[in-house]
DNA sequence: AGCAATTTTTGACAATTGTCAAATTTGAGA
DNA sequence: TCTCAAATTTGACAATTGTCAAAAATTGCT
């Protein structure tokens, strides 16, 4: 079976997802998994090419850097990431958090190279989908679906300018989509979306969401002392869901385009 | 030859880009010209299904709702449009603005529904690319692709629920590259970009780049009195790039994942 | 050309968030 | 357990932007 190929652990019982202490993201639940399963549908010695490795990664280590060339895409097992670019005269600007179960470098399939940094926030592992012979590859693709992509990779590079340009939401409705949303990718993955340790320090948070440290810090406050989450050390419990999503309106958007 | 295949133009002399009064994108400068070559390369009986037509759309009209289902994807010939959703309590949040040879739907490939709704600021024209037989192409895809095409949506997808979420640019900032935007995408469709017409209300601009009206007018009267633009009225003229361009730190950014 | 509606501009003031400085807490390693 | 560096919290004040109200300019229409 496939799962076990890229994974340490050859069988994974149901009842590991319920395991509060839980780590590791379950073969089944990665983003990595749905790949594998579609090599199925492909040549025999082109999937042959695609048998994943297993990598430590220590805190503070680098997974990539920007313009590195492409090696392959990722999938986080354990731990967390973040990614960043280096701004003129700003230093680093965050520009995500990934998961366990979460993929790396997918965007780099047309690039040739790795468009950001990415270092570990803790003691992580991930699994490597190495592509060396990605040109091979390319023989499959139907050149209508490339343009496609290259459309959506525009797209996105567009959207994430327009992320550093524009902003209407205060600090409470940021600070309260991001708990949410670390919440919601928890639970997608097989863990407790309602209590989990946050990964990232507030200095990171801060630079995430275009707010001072200072301005999370007062913020966190305020949701303690309204009771909508408690917070000790890294610990968070989200004590009140539906009160911090209504003054989120995390619910409002529906996806957009430009 | 394809080109003359959707627009009402049969020839179009190379010098014709420069025409300051040039209103409508040239075939071989326009988005669909790339998905049309390409369909070179498809069977046949496929590509006949995508001779596009072309289309006026008064002011004001829509060219289509959220959640209509799928007609094709579109090119504006002339003209501009915005696209925009509809928050709960916010009204319309404004979420792109199309110039002629921008393309407008092809994140509702997948969905089969539009995103968002598009209107047309003023009076324009598209092709459309119909895709009725959608169906039939989807044999041609390869699925790896389609998974990476369905990553890159999600990811658009979170980019742009981060774009509501983010800011960090003060006014002057988003005013300079938004202006500095519109006159480069001018400029890659064969306009002028360095004299154009604002094709939007301030209002509109408020609205996209998350900041009040009054805010907007006064900054553009900053930039007016430190002449780094002209306007009269509609009429926009970059009188000092390079200045306009420090003050916004337009090129900072890499791209980045997230 | 003239009128009416829309859009833009301007001023005064309020609210949110950032900045600077310093105290306190936390956590990793000896 | 202790120590020291790093991270977080807190307070006072400044800067940017939003809000409300009203005047001026522009645009579309007859």
């Amino acid at each position: 079976m496939r799962s076990a190929e890229f994974s340490g652990k050859n069988v994974s019982s149901p009842a590991d997802s319920e395991c509060p202490d839980k780590t590791e993201v379950e073969c089944r639940q990665c983003g990595l998994f749905g790949f594998l399963q579609l090599f199925e549908g492909l040549r025999l010695d082109l999937s042959n090419r695609f048998l994943s490795r297993r990598l430590p990664v220590a805190k503070g280590d680098r997974l990539f850097a920007a313009d590195d060339p492409f090696r392959g895409i990722y999938a986080v097992k354990s731990g967390c990431f973040k990614s960043y670019s280096v701004l003129e005269y700003q230093g680093e600007q965050i520009s995500g958090f990934y998961l366990p179960g979460e993929l790396l470098g997918l965007d780099a399939i047309r690039a040739g190279v790795y468009g950001y940094h990415v270092v570990a926030l803790e003691t992580s592992s991930v699994c490597q989908l190495p592509f060396s012979h990605i040109d091979d590859l390319q023989g499959e693709l139907v050149s209508f679906q490339e343009q496609v992509i290259q459309v959506l990779v525009d797209q996105v590079r567009h959207d994430q300018r327009q992320t550093l340009l524009v902003g209407r939401r205060t600090a409470e409705e940021r600070l309260g989509a991001f708990l949410l949303n670390l919440a919601e990718r928890f639970e997608r993955h097989g863990f407790s979306g309602g209590e989990f340790r946050l990964p990232m320090l507030q200095n990171d948070i801060a630079n995430y969401l275009g707010l001072s440290i200072e301005t999370v810090s007062r913020t966190l406050r305020a949701f303690r002392e309204q009771e909508l989450v408690s917070i000790q050390g890294k610990r968070v419990r989200i004590l009140n869901p539906v009160c911090l999503r209504s003054i989120t309106q995390y619910c409002a958007t529906t996806h957009a385009g430009g």
